[in-house]
DNA sequence: AAGAAAAAAAAA
């Protein structure tokens, strides 16, 4: 017989809640989450590793979630209400409860969970699930296990006595009463389920044994609602409590009808896309670009289960849509649940998740929330405060397969409130977010239960999958490694592979799979082109024919060796140099955009060409300030150039102003609000790397300085971007120019300012340039020529005129490129097939600041104040906008548009040797503390000094100044 | 003396 009077829930409510009625509740929900959210293949895989059929798996997982907090049947757990309800917990007095609470350790309190995991093999093994063999292979461990992770972190396993007596290493589960009713417990729920069988099975691979987690974190989560509980409560009450067979029962069926709801309530769920051609996807592409057609012609004749699709073709060929599309084919061959769509950055991803969520509304069969998933997410918008418009359903026409017009749907996308707290957005079946929220996956972090759940069902894509380094890289195979082994399939989208990286990805993704290397051959990489690799045979497809593209050219790309100077009359000088290149814009106009190394050379570049077009217009030029009317209105050439600074180092709304203004002078022509300056008067922008990132521009002239060669041409793609309809080219400018500006030596060789650091491998540097002088000036044909270049500056062989220098820039490289995968070895998961123990996906002795998806410096958010002649701080230089001491909420705390329009104040920096001089004056208010993004701000006080402009903050030999057209400016004191 | 980028908060 069971005693209810052990309670399961107690804080919040009126009395306490049974543990028995929270077990029954959990399984319950576990079944409505297994039909509602799981895919049949999940379905069928966990049945295959159990050995039985799937009704029978979905009873065992629905058992297995029930006793996730068979743990709280412990002395040290049910003490825990005495306090508050004394009268309730008097029965634990009661000699059959009798515990020497004295000799529980003090030392090590144990926690439910861990009870759970500890109490459970020995239980299981009593209903006959089998013990012979190594305890870690044996399913009965693994589930106990697993239900000890239900609060995130996997316990460790349990030692081969503890399936005899859990009681002889851990006496605190205490004996007499407390083991009878573990017993009694389990053997109710067993009754509940229907006396599920032991499974003679072992342990369930690794990767599915996570997803059965995840199971039961969130079916716990649900069950686990105030108004679940309360619900079920009050109904037990009235049905006289829990305490036979029959009242169970009944419990049993009422927590499953409403389970289905508290699903559907939840967001969760699985996604279905209308399988059309690529034409039924996209109604408004009149025409698909080759690339779109290609993959339609060659893709759904090689997919018939998972497999991996990797997509290499410069921007501007349609891969999203190709994408996309893909996705629904392959999605649909293995009976997918939904999509991840993965980017770079916090920016590419919230633009996608328009495209997205536009894309589920006219190809959903049924509706399926879709989540924005990044740190910043909840700061967006339209994510964060649908309008009324979006929340509404939309009503469409739905045309069956063969384009008959079948019923009128509607269909939602709006995300749930419960999916959109933290850690649960990858459970939506749609979601978009930073590649980092997949990466986390398979880094031993808490809960990543949650994401191998959310991605295990899904389709995924993975954008710009060429852009990472060494260490992100091999964090990505790890997760191709997974998702392989998970049966998930996967789109790679990319610019220029070299062989081997393309390789490496296709590889990753099949040894998942389980196909040994050597089993296929890939062939070399083409571009634009595609590749899909079958993950159960491991054969492989390529298109019949070459791709073609929209945007084939013949580039001009000039190499001008320059003494890396800001001195204008030294004649080799850059900046000399510079000039004359934008010679042309200047006199007859056009746009032109110089692409810095490092911020603080392009905030001089800015300065030093304001300066030479001062000397040369006069001291009325105005061209380079956005804040002058009467220059906004000038259009002539004797104005001088209009000249803008953008990079990262700006406060977040400045930047965002500087980029809206940039978007409306050089973006397509043909989008609303695009005003582009027509000659005579040109525009120059001067910028560093941020203006690769996101940003849909077109020049007609790029000077750039030297970059690795995969940088250039991707620079160089945003020289005569548009097309059809594109603007018009002034008459300087015949062709599509990069003109690269070589920093050398005396000698003529490569000379790496000491001012770009490391943010360029020099060996990369070197090998760019040689090539491209080598080339002298034959136009390179994009994209002919892309893959051949992308591979000769990769190329092990290398044939340089300075070998010497090359081969110390080589080691360098390769042993940096080394370093990186080896710390990603270090801290990230094995592959599913070598993981030990559970433990160890969600421990690490690593330290705790490694365990991240990107490596390199913090970045620090500054927050500049200013402090006027009275000592009152402000916002802003002007003193218009005041430092709010507290938030306007009644406890102080601020509101989340009050966040949003403080961190728009917000400038982000590298750690650096200024941030020890911080000291008490850059300490937001207290009050701030409260807030999690506001707390770790730094203030940089600046005073305005009458008269005599602004001081900047000092922080030691640093001063650290924002100006409106520099944004911050570092500069260091001489030293004395 | 060094780019741009992400993440970190409360869940049962
Ligand atoms: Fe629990
Ligand atoms: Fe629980």
């Amino acid at each position: 017989m069971i005693d209810t009077r052990l309670w399961g829930k107690s804080a919040g409510l009126e009395k306490p809640y049974p543990l028995m009625g929270h077990l029954v509740d959990t399984a319950m929900v576990a079944g409505a989450v297994w039909d509602g959210a799981l895919t049949v293949v999940q379905h069928a895989a966990v049945a295959e590793a159990l050995g039985v059929a799937m009704a029978e798996a979905r009873r065992l997982v629905m058992f297995w979630a029930g006793l996730h907090d068979i743990g709280k049947i412990l002395p040290r757990f049910q003490d825990m209400a005495a306090q508050d309800r004394p009268a309730h917990c008097a029965f634990l007095s009661e000699e059959t409860y009798a515990h020497d609470r004295e000799r529980d350790s003090q030392a090590e309190k144990i926690r439910h969970e861990c009870a759970t995991s500890r109490a459970l093999p020995q239980l299981l093994a009593a209903l006959g699930y089998p013990t012979a063999g190594r305890p870690a292979r044996l399913l009965l461990t693994q589930v106990a296990q697993l239900l000890g992770g239900h609060h995130g972190r996997y316990p460790l396993g349990v030692e081969p006595q503890d399936l005899r007596d859990p009681l002889r290493r851990l006496p605190e589960l205490g004996i007499g009463g407390w083991a009878d009713q573990r017993r009694e417990h389990v053997a109710a729920l067993h009754g509940v389920l229907g006396r599920p069988e032991a499974p003679v099975a072992r342990a369930m691979p690794v990767e599915l044994a996570v997803v059965v987690a995840g199971v039961v974190i969130v079916s716990d989560w649900l069950a686990s609602q105030d108004h679940v509980v309360s619900a079920q409560q009050a109904a037990a009450d009235e049905i006289g409590g829990l305490r036979t067979p029959q009242s169970l029962l009944a419990h049993a069926k009422r927590a499953s009808e409403a389970a289905p709801a508290l699903v559907r309530d939840a967001g969760l769920g699985r996604a279905s896309f209308r399988r059309h051609g690529f034409a039924g996807l996209f109604p408004e592409i009149a025409r698909p670009h080759p690339l779109q057609v290609s993959i339609e012609a060659g893709l759904p004749g090689a997919v018939s289960g998972p497999g991996v699709l990797l997509v290499t073709a410069p921007p501007g060929e349609g891969k999203t849509e190709a994408a996309l599309y893909a996705a629904t084919v392959m999605g649909a061959a293995c009976g997918s649940g939904g999509l991840f769509f993965a980017l770079p950055t916090q920016a590419t991803a919230n633009q996608m998740y328009d495209r997205v969520v536009g894309f589920a509304r006219r190809n959903l069969l049924d509706s399926a929330q879709v989540t924005l998933l990044h740190g910043s997410a909840d700061l967006n918008e339209r994510y964060a405060e649908p309008s009324p418009n979006d929340d509404g359903v939309e009503p469409r026409v739905l045309s069956d397969h063969d384009g008959g017009l079948r019923e009128s749907a509607e269909v939602s996308v709006v995300a749930s409130r419960w999916l959109r707290l933290r850690g649960r957005g990858i459970l939506a079946p749609i979601a978009v977010g930073t590649v980092d929220q997949a990466l986390m996956g398979v880094l031993p972090l808490k809960r990543n239960a949650l994401r191998h759940l959310g991605l295990s069902g899904k389709t995924v894509v993975v954008d710009e999958a060429h852009a990472y380094d060494a260490y992100t890289h091999a964090l990505l195979l790890r997760l191709l490694v997974w998702l392989g082994a998970m049966g998930v399939p996967v789109v790679l989208l990319s610019a220029t592979l070299t062989g081997e990286t393309a390789a490496g990805l296709v590889e990753a993704y099949l040894s998942g799979a389980g196909r040994e290397p050597g089993s296929y051959r890939l062939p070399p990489p083409a571009y634009p082109g595609w590749l899909y690799a079958d993950a159960r045979s491991g054969s492989l497809t390529a298109p019949e024919e070459p791709v073609g593209s929209v945007r084939a050219r013949r580039l001009s790309v000039d190499v001008l060796p320059v003494t890396h100077t800001y001195d204008a009359t030294a004649p080799d000088g850059r900046l000399a140099a510079l000039i004359r290149e934008l010679h042309g814009v200047t006199a007859e106009g056009g746009c032109a955009a110089v692409i810095c190394t490092t911020v603080a050379e392009a905030q001089r570049t800015y300065e030093a060409l304001r300066d030479h077009y001062r000397e040369h217009y006069g001291p009325a030029y105005a061209g380079w300030d956005d804040r002058s009317t009467d220059d906004a209105a000038r259009q002539d050439a004797e104005a001088g150039p209009r000249l803008r600074l953008l990079h990262a180092r700006f406060p977040a709304r400045r930047r965002a102003a500087i980029t809206a203004e940039a978007e409306s002078w050089f973006g397509r022509i043909d989008k609303e609000g695009i005003r582009r300056p027509e000659p005579p008067r040109g525009t120059v922008l001067v910028s560093t790397q941020v203006i690769e990132q996101s940003l849909d521009l077109d020049f007609d002239l790029i000077v750039s300085d030297l970059a690795p060669m995969a940088l250039l041409l991707q620079r160089a793609g945003r020289v005569w971007r548009h097309s059809e309809p594109g603007p018009s080219r002034p008459a300087w400018c015949r062709e599509p120019r990069l003109a690269v500006l070589a920093p050398v030596g005396d000698d003529g060789r490569l000379s790496v300012p000491a001012a770009w650091g490391d943010v360029y491998a020099p060996s990369l540097l070197q090998r760019t340039l040689e090539l491209m002088e080598r080339r002298k000036s034959d136009p390179v044909r994009v994209p002919e020529d892309v893959q051949q270049l992308i591979d000769e500056v990769y190329a092990p062989e290398f044939t340089s005129t300075d070998p010497d220098a090359l081969m110390k820039r080589d080691i360098k490289r390769l042993t940096d490129d080394m370093a990186r995968r080896g710390l990603a070895g270090m801290v990230m998961l094995p592959p599913p097939a070598m993981v030990g123990s559970l433990h160890q996906l969600t421990t690490s002795d690593a330290d705790e600041d490694l365990v991240a998806t990107r490596l390199g410096a913090e970045t620090v958010q500054l927050l500049p104040v200013f402090y006027d002649s009275e000592g009152k701080r402000w916002l802003d230089e002007a003193c218009t906008i005041p430092f709010p001491e507290r938030g306007s909420r009644n406890d102080g705390r601020f509101t989340r548009v009050e966040i949003r329009a403080l961190l728009g104040h917000v400038v982000p920096l590298a750690h650096g040797p200024w941030r020890q001089a911080c000291a008490e004056a850059n300490d937001p208010p207290a009050s701030w503390r409260r807030e999690p993004r506001l707390a770790r701000l730094v203030l940089l006080p600046h005073r305005i000094v009458a008269g005599d402009g602004l001081a900047g903050a000092v922080l030691g030999d640093y001063t650290l100044t924002l100006t409106h057209s520099l944004g911050l400016v570092i500069s260091r004191a001489q030293k004395s």
